[in-house]
RNA sequence: GGGGCUGUAGCUCAAUUGGGAGAGCGCUUGAAUGGCAUUCAAGAGGUAAGGGGUUCGAAUCCCCUCAGCUCCA
């Protein structure tokens, strides 16, 4: 079997087994913040296991994306030399929510192995926790195989925990057998059991039983529906079923290897000899692929920096492999044939994908250049200096500021005959690592989301929030009747709040826009009336709105006036121009992104938006830099479509037949089985077609005027729009158009030539600054001329001081480039005030510098008399002042302070 | 989120460290030349990323902001 018949067949026998094949999330998981990549089949499940959402199915078997880049077995050093380590890698699962559970689980197991994939039986080794009696009697009473076969194991390896606190349990594990020859432990009771990493064993399938809630007082007690979520590598089966003993050697991989190889022109011994490079180049082009396909963009945090990491580490060891030149893209190039058929997004998005990766690439080797020749300076400034050694300072240095890595520095350092100082480096490199370790993620934000998710089964338990949560409803109205069910005042429970508190308000249902997509949520106001004519009981003011767990939302704001009590009946109402203002924003959104796939191509796709009440702001993936055209024509084409007054449609779909009738789904975001899908156009000529959960206007008339503000770069790759609708873009006309009219009256011209006006004024100006340099270059030489007859013999010395009447120190240093022109041998000191402050400029000629004269020297003298200072070279310098009205005093003592010089 | 480095002409980069903002390439104009990357001359082009401070004086020192690179989390 081929590695996509082995993916297949099991989609296919969990299908047959009532499972409802769910689509691989993206790699950046979009419902938990503290996780950095997609890291197991179930992330996408995990509200789902922890009863937060439902489903319409109750069993489900996936093929996930999985990135793994840190932690203790995953370090990224080992991916290349170890046989089975990898960064990306696909994870096969099966789930249940609350329907089968273990017996069920260790069935389709056995069943999927032996019997989809023909695994011999007498090869699989089982592990179950050593508590689990249940887990045990099914695998050899139910499945039938030899007790000796079933190893009870403790917590460490079989039991699995979600986090501090939720559910948790035990697991049972198969393992694979490559049979006693491969060995390399040497016990002669050599078992799983032992659990000690020998290379006979090889873990495929791992089966978690959530069976328990863990409280957070260390507690567990019997979940009411119990779980199965259970993962087998992909990579791993198929090096088994392949016989296979390393991953690499699968069909995995080797195509990707094998276009290495010929790229580079190697025979097969020198593919052997670079066997690493080999494997880190196959494994990283594809998480490289696949993290690009899902929308991340190099960068410096999180996991942009991740990315970056990746592709260059592989560029690293494409160059040691023989590569001088960009050539990841061209492996991507097999990645994405190979995986498109099964992963339909790295197709459309191949452009883009290669793209990146390029110019990523580029990045690198101008870095890489640069480091190198830091490097090449030191070794010959080190090699001057007659010493062997580069410090680990400076090898940490070459590593945290030019990303030169000390292996690197090594290696070069070696070839030029110097060694470097490792401790010294690892010493620097742990320095950094303390000042540079900010707090982590508080574990409060894990006890907060464990403090609401606890709130809101209190609610639920007390009948006082639905089964679904609040009840949310933001589409149809922007006002409703309902009432309080919580009161927080500092994340703690209250009965009451009283006018001036700031408070976190849960209501049975809410109107409220909770910021999703881009658009931001929603404010307004909640109030309690005894009857509708007078004034509210209590008001509370609605700043933000958020859901910290899903199916709870709080409202977030400060009571205004009266005592807000659990219960009150309210009418909680939005603020109705704010939301107007947001909806003309999104649907404008919508319509900027058609035009823009229109005008620039396919290729563009949604990278991030934000949608306030002021402003939009639309990222999205174009290569360059938008022409002046290009952005005229985008805008133009999109207020046609306003003025061209489409219905904007709302229409509740499956997701499959929504994507299959070409609406947009976005990079990253969560899409639930049933989405809405917002349709701009008429049923024949349908205009735009997104999956958007947001709130928009009925008719594209109502955004009214759509006016872009500016373009620019984000990352590479990625271009931003900022706009504005509406009201916003009335006014920005309307302040623009007023600016226009002054400057037009100001000018004495209209407004439409403005420009023409401008460029002949600028004209004119510049060739009058000329004009007036010019004159004053005149006036100066004269009045040099006019001093020039001040010229004092100092000991047959010419020496002049002299106050001018300059407009810049410039023409001060001319001066004296005159004087000497002139006299050929001599001292100058001019004075001149600036700004109303005195300054003065000394020339020295070189044969008078050589009698002892210093111009810095003399002019700091000089200087000191106007309460200033000054210095500068021997033969040009210049000072300033204070004190305007003793500039002549101090201009006069420059004979003297020259005599002395002389003779000193 | 934190540490380090960088930001000077359209591009690539300098400036005895606080004391005249420059070179090469490119561009414009003029002249010469006419066989493989023509030569010569003249010229245009700078809020020194932006803002604040120290100083008689800041491209240079200090602080803040922004952007790029890089390392760590």
């Amino acid at each position: 079997m081929n590695s996509a018949q082995i993916r297949q067949a099991f989609l296919d026998y969990f299908r047959q087994n009532g499972h409802v094949i769910v689509p691989s999330a993206s790699l950046v998981p979009s419902n938990d913040p503290t996780l950095l990549f997609t890291n197991a089949g179930m992330v996408q499940f995990k509200d789902v296991f922890l009863g937060l959402e439902k489903r319409d199915y109750q069993r489900a078997a996936t093929v996930q994306k999985c990135m793994r880049v840190s932690g203790k077995h995953n370090d990224l050093e080992n991916v290349g030399p170890s046989p089975r380590h990898h960064t990306f890698f696909e994870m096969l699962g099966n789930f249940s929510f609350g329907d089968y559970f273990k017996k069920g689980a260790i069935r389709y197991a056995y069943e999927c192995l032996t019997q989809v994939y023909g695994l011999d039986p007498d090869r699989l080794y089982y592990t179950v926790h050593q508590d689990d009696n249940e887990a045990y009697g099914y695998w050899i009473h139910d499945i039938g195989v030899d007790p000796a076969r079933v190893h009870r194991m403790g917590d460490k390896t079989n039991f699995w925990m979600m986090g501090d606190t939720g559910p948790c349990g035990p697991t049972s594990e198969v393992h694979y057998d490559w049979g006693a020859e491969y060995c390399t432990c040497g016990q002669p009771n050599c078992s799983v059991a032992l659990d000690n990493g020998c290379e006979r064993w090889l873990e495929i399938w791992n089966l978690v039983f959530m069976q328990f809630n863990q409280r957070a007082d260390g507690t567990r007690v019997p979940l009411p529906r119990t779980g199965v979520d259970t993962g087998m590598g992909l990579e791993r089966i198929v090096a088994v079923i392949q016989g296979k003993r390393s991953n690499y050697d699968t069909d995995l991989f080797t195509p990707i290897m094998d276009r290495v190889q010929q790229m580079l022109g190697h025979n097969a011994a020198q593919r052997e000899q670079h066997v690493v490079a080999y494997r880190v180049i196959a494994d990283h082009s594809r998480a490289v692929t696949f993290m690009i396909g899902d929308g991340v963009i190099p960068g410096n945090e999180g996991r942009r920096y991740v990315l970056r990491l990746i592709l260059r580490r592989a560029a690293r060891y494409g160059r040691i492999a023989g590569f001088t030149e960009p050539f990841l893209a061209e492996v991507a190039r097999v990645v994405i044939d190979q995986m498109s058929p099964h992963y339909t997004e790295l197709r459309t998005r191949a452009d883009f994908i290669l793209s990146v990766i390029t110019q990523e690439e580029e990045r690198f080797y101008q870095t890489y250049e640069f480091g190198l020749n830091m490097l090449n300076e030191l070794m010959e400034r080190l090699k001057k200096e007659g010493r062997t050694t580069i410090s680990g300072a400076d090898a940490f240095k070459l590593h945290a500021t030019y990303g030169f890595p000390f292996e690197l520095t090594r290696d070069i350092a070696a070839e030029n005959g110097l060694l470097v100082d490792e401790a010294g480096y690892r010493e620097a490199m742990a320095e950094h690592e303390k000042v540079s370790s900010s707090e982590r993620f508080k574990l409060g934000d894990l006890d907060n989301l464990a403090f609401y998710a606890d709130l809101l089964e209190r609610l639920k338990a007390e009948r006082k929030l639905g089964p679904q949560g609040v009840h949310y409803n933001p589409y149809e109205a922007a006002e409703i009747e309902t009432k309080v069910v919580a009161i927080l005042r500092d994340k703690m429970p209250v009965r009451e709040a009283r006018a001036g508190d700031q408070l976190e308000v849960v209501l049975a249902d809410t109107v409220f826009y909770v910021e999703s997509g881009g658009q931001v949520s929603d404010t307004g106001s909640i109030a309690h009336y005894h009857d509708p004519n007078s004034p509210p009981v209590w008001e509370f003011q609605v700043n933000d709105v958020r859901q910290p767990v899903t199916g709870l939302i709080v409202h977030i704001g400060q009571l205004k006036s009266g005592t807000m009590r659990v219960d009150d009946t309210v009418w909680a109402s939005v603020d109705l121009d704010r939301r107007w203002d947001i909806m003309r924003n999104h649907t404008a959104t919508h319509l900027l992104h058609s035009e823009l796939r229109y005008v620039l191509g396919e290729h563009v796709q949604q990278a991030g938006s934000l949608v306030a009440p002021d402003h939009l702001r639309f990222d999205f993936t174009h290569p360059t830099m938008l022409t002046q055209e290009e952005l005229r024509t985008v805008e133009s084409l999109v207020n046609e479509a306003i003025l061209a007054n489409y219905a904007v449609r709302i229409e509740q779909k499956d997701y499959r037949r929504a994507v299959s009738e070409g609406a947009i789904a976005l990079f990253g975001e969560k899409y639930g089985d049933v989405v809405r899908v917002v349709k701009i156009g008429e049923d024949d000529e349908t205009f735009s077609q997104e999956l958007c959960g947001g709130t928009h206007v009925e008719y594209t008339g109502d955004i009214g005027l759509f006016y872009i503000v500016s373009e620019s770069g984000v990352a590479a790759g990625i271009r931003r729009i900022e706009a504005v609708t509406g009201r916003y873009a009335y006014q920005l006309v309307q302040k623009r158009m007023m600016a226009l009219d002054a400057a037009a009256a100001f000018l004495g011209c209209a407004p439409e030539e403005i420009d023409r006006k401008v460029l002949g004024l600028l004209d004119q100006l510049q060739s009058k600054d000329k004009m007036i340099a010019q004159l004053r270059r005149e006036l100066a030489r004269r009045d040099f001329e006019h001093i020039l007859g001040e010229v004092k013999r100092i000991d047959s010395v010419n020496v002049l001081s002299a106050k001018v009447d300059v407009g810049d120190i410039t023409t001060l240093r001319e001066m004296s480039d005159w004087f000497r022109e002139r006299l050929g041998s001599g001292v100058i000191v001019l004075g001149t005030v600036l700004n109303g402050k005195p300054n003065f400029v000394a020339a020295v000629t070189p044969d008078l510098v050589q009698r002892g004269v210093h111009a810095g020297n003399l002019v700091r003298a000089v200087a000191q008399r106007v309460g200033g200072s000054g210095g500068g070279k021997p033969t040009l310098a210049q000072a300033g002042g204070h004190d305007v009205t003793r500039m002549d005093e101090a201009l006069e003592v420059v004979p003297d302070l020259v005599r002395q010089a002389l003779h000193d």
